[in-house]
Parts: structure tokens; sequence; C-alpha cells
DNA sequence: CCTTCTCTAAGTACAGCGTACGTAGAAGCG
DNA sequence: CGCTTCTACGTACGCTGTACTTAGAGAAGG
């Protein structure tokens, strides 16, 4: 979602009454609530103060994920999940301000499901191959969150975990900080899109085959005749696994490149 | 959306008193509503009886195109839509099937600004290149366009252009037609990506501002070393452009590989 | 010509969404 | 103890996509 409008009053902003203040000189005592981060990370779960949660983020998360696994992303809904917790709609946003947060909790929490080894093995190109086929398995088993990380990539703990675990496959190429981290977005990029492709087309058998039946007929018609050429000299509809390996290896040629072009 | 629940009613199925029937004979003199195709490009857009329609698919798309530019995709909704045609709201089911169809029928729109060269040079990397820059700049024209592409690869007329176009430039390769597809996959897959996560950080300038305090304080903490050390071997924050030339030239060598490893 | 059939246009209605707001009560701190 | 701060949750609002229905325009067949 990049829209950046909320069309109704943005976040509680200060009282009407106190209009044009530009910056609020921090008095103390006041209740300081207009400048919560934006980043559900860097709020504290917790204060201490007053009862005991009944709930937390990681039960939240576990709920909604739950949800998405076997009904789909779109039945993930505010009500949905407080109803799977027991507990009134509302009290959910005492939790999570938005539900766009809950979202990143349910992809922080998924990405908590990598088996990161303990230390690089020292081959750049088998640590990658693995670390790639722990994240195309991580997405088939959540089919929904590959469109997830597309729309809203936001880095949680466990994504911090699988930054600094890459940096330190990829340390031994002698590329530069920011060029690994480029690296990264190529190769999570690769694989995500991937996965996402995999789940579009397994989830409307018919919308495939109609997509299929559409394409050749374009290619038969002699519009496009190098799509025409294209279906000519393609074998049979390959195996997902073998593309996906195929790629990755072109994906990792690319990144252990010395400094393309 | 990748969920291919319906909770409502599929899709009018048909009459409820004749059950179990699988496979309709094709009784002539039927309404035969049963079995349109979901892809939108394999529905005639005019059968030529009755009145003809006030509106085209292409005004349409154009305004929904408009709505999206000024406000966000958020902002396109079929009410908003028919509003600015002019046109009561249900109307616009005469026109298109589901909302889907809308935004397949945007982005199949937003494709055909594509000026493509009649034949292509000859040089597979500046042609490659080229064609990326075109995609960069239509979807900075269009900040929706990149999520739209990511959820739902639907592939219409103006699409199949570019694809042909694609499998043109890349036709000096040597590759066979699925592994040209397949690059065409990556090639777009990244000039995707890249715009959309343009797209996020400018969308959200507070939220791009948290994140590096988060990242910069994950940093620090010690628990991410490797995070750290490529902190401190990158310099100041890259060009966006000269990161996508530089990814870009990666892309462009993987793909010109010789059928890596 | 008129009849008939099909298509377009539009209104009404419904279930569901995210969430602003307000209230009631529990738990920690002075 | 009271004060404060937090949790829990019900109600309500505006919005969404779209199923269903009715009215009428206009081409095709006689």
């Amino acid at each position: 979602m990049p829209s950046s409008k909320t069309p109704t009053g943005s976040e509680s902003r200060n009282t009407p009454d106190a209009p044009e203040q530009p910056e609020q000189p921090e008095q103390p005592g006041r209740p300081v609530p207009p400048e919560a981060p934006e980043l559900i990370w860097l709020r504290p779960e917790r204060t201490g103060r007053g009862p005991r949660p009944a709930h937390s983020r990681e039960s939240i998360a576990v709920a909604a994920i739950g949800i998405a696994d076997t009904e789909g992303l779109d039945a993930v809904s505010m009500r949905r999940v407080a109803a799977a917790l027991g507990a009134g709609t509302m009290s959910l946003y005492n939790y999570v301000p938005k539900k766009e947060h809950l979202l990143d909790l349910m992809l922080d929490a998924v990405t908590g499901e990598y088996r990161l080894p303990p230390e690089p093995s020292g081959d750049v190109r088998a640590d990658l191959a693995h670390l790639a086929h722990e994240q195309l398995a991580i997405f088939r088993r959540h089919p929904w969150a590959p469109a997830l990380v597309l729309a809203r990539p936001s880095i949680g703990p466990n994504a911090l975990r699988y930054t600094d675990h890459f940096l330190a496959v990829t340390a031994p190429t002698g590329l530069a900080g920011g060029a690994r981290m480029e690296a990264m977005a190529l190769f999570n990029g690769f694989i995500c899109q991937f996965a996402q492709y995999e789940q579009t087309a397994a989830a409307g058998a018919k919308w495939q085959a109609e997509m299929v039946g559409y394409l050749t007929q374009a290619a038969m018609s002699g519009e496009y005749p190098h799509l025409a050429q294209a279906f000519a000299t393609s074998g049979p509809p390959a195996d997902p696994d073998q593309v996906f390996d195929r790629t990755l290896n072109r994906v990792i040629h690319a990144i252990l490149a010395p400094a393309a072009q």
C-alpha cells in the first residue's frame, strides 16, 4: 500500500483547540502521545504498568499466521484474529496500532523459521544456495508471505538475524557493505517473486489454463513472431524446481561477478 | 491477492434447482452464461446487440489511472471510478466483471506507454538497458504500478507487445525460448521491485527515517556484528539511479552468462 | 412496420472491513 | 488509600466489493 493518504484524520494529532504549534517543546507531565513511532519494533511491547495483558505480539502473530495459512491472507481481519484469540475485536488494538503492523508481526514471525548455521561454511555458492532453498521452503509453507514481503519490506528482529547471516555468508566476496546489501535485495527479490508466481499460478488453475491458451493463441496469430518462435524453440513445460535452481545459479553468478561492467 | 477463496457464492452458477449436472451439453437456445472466461482479454468487449455502451474499457482504464496517479491506488474504488466517468456505480460492472479486472486493464494501459523501437539494434546490452530505463520511467510515472505487477502478473495485449520485443532483443543470445522467458521474468522482476522499493521509501519519510534509526541501533548493539561491519564499510547513501544501473548491469550480466554453472 | 430479445444503465441492499471513541475495571506506584 | 495508567471491549461510522432487480434503449427477425 504505497499510498500515504489516510482520508480520516491522520493520527489523532494535538487537540484542535491549539492550532499552529509546529514543534511541541516537550512540556513535562504531558501525556506525549503524538510522537509514537510508526515502526512497531520501536514500540515497547510492555510498559510495566496496569494489568498484565492477556496476549502477546507473538501469540497474536501465531493466530494470524494460522488463519492465513489455512484460509488465505484475505481471511486475516482484525475481527477474525481477535475471535481466534477469544478476545474482543478492539482489544487487538492494544497490541497492534494498525493492521499493517499485524502483517509486520506475521512476516517477522515466519522469518524466524530460518534454520541458520552458526557460521558460514566458506563456500559462498553453497551457502547462498542453501539460504535460497530455505527461503523458498518458508514461502511454500506460508503462501501469503511473498505478497507481503513485496508489498511492505519491513525489517524486524528475525529479519535482522537473516540479514546478518547473509552478510556473513557474502563476506568472502570482498564486496563493500552497501554492495552486499544490494546483492541481498536482488537475491531475496528473486526468490520472493518466484514463490509469488508459483502461488498465483497454483491459486487459479482455470486462470492459469486460460492464460496459456491466450498466449498460444497470440503466438499463432502471427502478430507476435518472436513469441511464436520462442514457443517453438522451448521444450515441454519445465519443472519449477529446475527453473528455480537454474535462475538461482544465474543470480548467484551475478552477485559473485566482480563489480559487473 | 493469492487467496482463491470467494466467501460468497462463487460466480452465479447454474440455477440451484438443477443440481449435479457436471457437464452441460451445450443445449441450444440456452443463455450459456456459466462459462465466461476468467481472463478479461478473452471476453469480447462488445457483442454487437443492444444499445451502444456509453464507455469503453479504454476510457475506464484512463479514468482509473488518473485517480491512482493523483490519489494512490487505495482511492481507486468502483464507486470512485464510476463517479469519475459520470456513471452509476453498478454500470461499471457491465464492462468489468470484477475489480481485479479493472486493475488488469489499468496495468495493460500503462504497459502501452513503452516506446519500443521497431527493431532491436543488435547490441543486446544496450537494448536491455534501454528497455529497463523505459520501464523504470513508467513505474515512476505511475507509482501504483509495481505493486500491481507483483501481485498479479497478468498479460494483456500491450504486455504481449513488450514480451515480443524482449524476445526479439534477446534473440542474439542464442538462448532457447523458455530460457529467454525466464530471463525476462528475472529482468522485469528486478526493475519492478526496485521501483516498488523506491515507492515505499518515498511514501513514508518518517517510516524510512525510523527504519534507518532502527538499523543503526541494531548494528551498534553488538548483536549483529556483520551488519555493523557492513555499515562501517559502506560509504554514504548511494544515489538511487546509480544503484539501479549497477544492479541492472549485474542482472544483464546474469542473463547473458552462458547457461550459468 | 411491429415484435422480441438482448444489452445497458442504474438503484438498492448486504455483509464485511479498519478503526475512532468512550466506558469499565484491574494492577502498579506514591 | 487514592491516583494513575493500563487493558478490555462494545458501539458506531464510513467505506468497500458486488448480488440482485428494474427500467428502458436499440438492433434483428418477421
